[in-house]
Parts: structure tokens; sequence; C-alpha cells
DNA sequence: TTTTTCTGTTGATGCAAATCAAGGTCTGCA
DNA sequence: TGCAGACCTTGATTTGCATCAACAGAAAAA
């Protein structure tokens, strides 16, 4: 790896209030790959090799079942992923392709293991990684159990705005119809749930969302913030 | 706490590979509590006081929104529930209930958030249970967005059906209409669920089940081990 | 016991979302 | 510049599931 390299991965959530020496130690058993866009990282049912963290570039986290297939999320740099297979040391649960050209860390699964067990603070750092993550799925699920397809596109706006600033204008970061997918609907109905949003004065324009109205749009959305919350 | 509780505890999974005076001097500061049936035990969006380990008795794990309500999970003994919040120290993200008389070992918070900093075996084993919980959450997810709720039934027996030995006799653990809410349909589509399964040689009588034959149940529901198998 | 309440089933109906189909728009590329 | 192939939208239709309603049977309470 690269001395620059290097530096950048130092920086990482994942090792902050790691010992230097170690995240060191663990960082020359990595390496970093540059994938181009659309490539499979990782594939659902193959054993966990490697712990993956994003450098750079959009990951989607995706899954099939049949013909079918869903998106469970989309990740972005400093987000690692598969945490949980490579700690217990069983196959991955969900696949994974870059949607832009990606910049990945990779680390061995066993060094990962090996790094649990030595390191408390790097033990600390992966659970709370791996709580979070779950805290997520959780959140996720909820979503998805409990909401229409018109709550569930009214709060994702709500929460991405605020991601983005909270200033009422915000970019869809991917695909539509990877929201769709990610949303849990088909894109035709992603579209139409775009269009029944008109009364509450959201526009959207290709990628470009405004909310002009965000009350009107919080009085549909009721986010409550054991799913919507993200600190929470 | 009285003694013959404190074996019964030592012997929990989640005190697995712990040290005996380790296991000990945490259970110093827990108790033991008997709560009777449909008692709330938690509710979400509270903050996490405490870790529970289930003794005896079910417990159903929901969610609720606006006038909604879905079953998460339903545990049983041995099972821990909220490690991820207690050890973040944030709300919990789910409520749970007694469905039966239980008794619940309560592992105060930051003793628990304390273990996992100075013993590495206590927190291996936190970490692990939570890397397990968190497959299980995923996989749920996938099962709810990929699949219709006649496959989500078809699976679900199957998969009960192994956990009870796979002898193609097995009792539904709990009434129908918590299984309609874990399995995420209203209880009407249950019922209709399971007179679309006749075809298939699944016979139900209250809570009693026969799989009259496995291979035809098993060409409909077309289980894959991403989703299905427990220990994967 | 009788009465009441709860659980589960079945029928009728309405709605949300998937699917099928066609056309328009944008993008990358020859 | 023009074409091929995406992405996205809109319309028509079907399907899956929820909801509403009524009732039977079982369990709990009086």
């Amino acid at each position: 790896m690269r001395e620059d390299d290097l530096q950048d991965m130092r920086q990482l959530p994942l090792f902050e209030g790691v010992g230097a020496s170690y995240v060191d130690s663990l960082l020359r058993n990595a390496f970093v790959q540059r994938f181009p866009a659309h490539v499979e990282l990782v594939h659902e049912g193959d054993p966990a090799d490697f712990l993956y963290v994003i450098v750079q570039g959009q990951v989607e986290i995706y899954a099939g079942y049949r013909d079918r297939e869903t998106t469970i999320s989309v990740l972005g740099p400093g987000n690692s992923f598969i945490i949980a297979a490579v700690l217990l040391d069983r196959v991955y649960l969900k696949s994974a392709r870059g949607l832009t050209p990606t910049r990945i860390l990779m680390l061995p699964a066993a060094a990962v293991r090996e790094g649990f067990a030595e390191d408390a603070h790097f033990a600390r750092a992966l659970a709370v990684d791996m709580a979070l993550a779950y805290r997520g799925v959780v959140k996720e699920l909820k979503n998805q159990k409990l909401r229409s397809s018109l709550e569930r596109l009214a709060n994702w706006l709500i929460t991405e705005d605020a991601r983005q600033g909270g200033s009422g204008q915000l970019e869809i970061p991917y695909d539509k119809k990877i929201l769709a997918s990610r949303l849990g609907m088909a894109p035709e109905v992603l579209s139409r749930s775009i269009a029944a949003l008109l009364p509450y004065k959201v526009e959207i324009r290709g990628r470009h969302v405004t909310l002009h109205d965000r009350e009107a749009l919080l009085s549909l959305a009721r986010p409550i913030a054991t799913i919507d919350d993200p600190s929470c």
C-alpha cells in the first residue's frame, strides 16, 4: 500500500480510538483495490474472506431470490460492510456492487478476527459499527412492515433532506430505480408516488428535489425517532 | 439472587467461555424478575437501562407506528434482547412483552458496558450474540422484501419443522395472530394462506400442523440458505 | 352453569402495488 | 451527428393483500 493511501486509511471511522501502531499492523495485511462501476464485489452465499471498507465511490448492497432482487442499502466513503459475516466466519448474506467506480480497502477476515481478540479498542470499534448497522436494519424492517410506499418515500425525502443540510433542496444520490428498490417498490410505483406528492409541494426535476412546504410533507410522513432518526 | 438461580444463570449461552469469577461479578449486580403474561417489559423509545435475558417463558418483540403494530420476533429461554441499545447507550428501538408468564434476568446496562471493556471473553460473547441477531434481522428483511405472504408461510413451516426435529409434525408455538404479525400479514390472510396450502398436503388443526408431503411444500417454498438456514 | 370475551374462519369489497405495454428523454458512443 | 441503449414516465390491467363484517368455537369470567 502506498504511503499516502496509508494516511487516508488511518483516518477511517473504524479505526477511531485504536492505537496507531495496531492500525498499521492491521493495514500491513490489507490492500486497497480499485473497481470499475457495476462490478460485483461480493456475492451472497460466498465465504467471508474480507472485511470491506469504502474509501471512494458508492456501493449498493443487495440480495436476490428467484428472479427478484432488492436493494438493502447504498453505502458511501467511510462505511464498512459485512462485519458480522467476517466476525462469525460465515458466508455473506448480501451481495455488493459498485454504482460508481470505487476504491475499497480490503482487510483479510482472519486478521480482523484476530484483531478483535487482541486489541480491545479495535474490538469496541467493530462492535459499535455492528451495533449501528444492526439498528439500521431494524429500522428498515419496521419501515417496510409498518408503512405504505408513499409513507416510505415521504419519510425518505425528509431524512435525506436533513442529511444534506436541511435546506429543502436535495439531490437523489443515485438512479431512481435504485431508490425504488431501496424503498421496496417497483420503479413505476416510485414515479407515481412522486406525482402523488405534488399537492404537498414536492418538486422533482431529474435528480434534484425541492421541498417547498416541509410542514405539509411532515404531516403526511409523520416520522418517528425510532425509525427515522439516524442518531437514535 | 438465590443460589440455585445463580446456578441457572451461569449456564446461559451469553456467558459461554467467560471466566466464572467474572460471570459472578456481573451477576452480583443483576437480578431475576418474574413477570405475568402480557406485561410490557420494554417500551420503544425508552433509554436502555437493562440488558434482558430470558430464563423462562416466551417474549414477543414488537414495534408500533401510528395505530399499527408488527411483531419483529418471538424469543424463548436463553435468548437475550436489545444488546445493541445497551452497548451504544441509546434508546430501545423495539418493545417487548411476555406472551406467557416469564422469568427474566436483568443486567444493568452500565455493568454490561463496563464488562465489554474489561473482559475480552464477555466482549466476544456479546459481539457474537449481536452478530447473530444482526444476521437474523437481515434475513427477515430479505424475507419481507422478496417474498409473498404464501411463500413466507411455506418457508416458515419448513424452517419450524426442522427446528422441532424435522418429523413433519410441528406445533405453532403461539397464537395464530402473533404468527400472522410475525410473518407480516393480517390474521385473515394467514387463515386463507393456510387454506391455500391444502393442495400441498399441509394439514392444520388448531396449533398442530402435519406436513404430509414435504417435497411438494419445498417446491412451493423454495427456501435458500441465505434467508432460511438458521445456522448460516 | 351461563355469559362474555377472544381467537380464528369465511365471505364481500376496496385499495395498494405489481405487472404489462408503449412512448418519450437522456446518455454514451460509434 | 445519429444511433443504441439506458432510464423514466404514463396508461391499462391484474393481483395480492387489507379491511369490513358476520359468525362459530373455545376459553375465561361471572
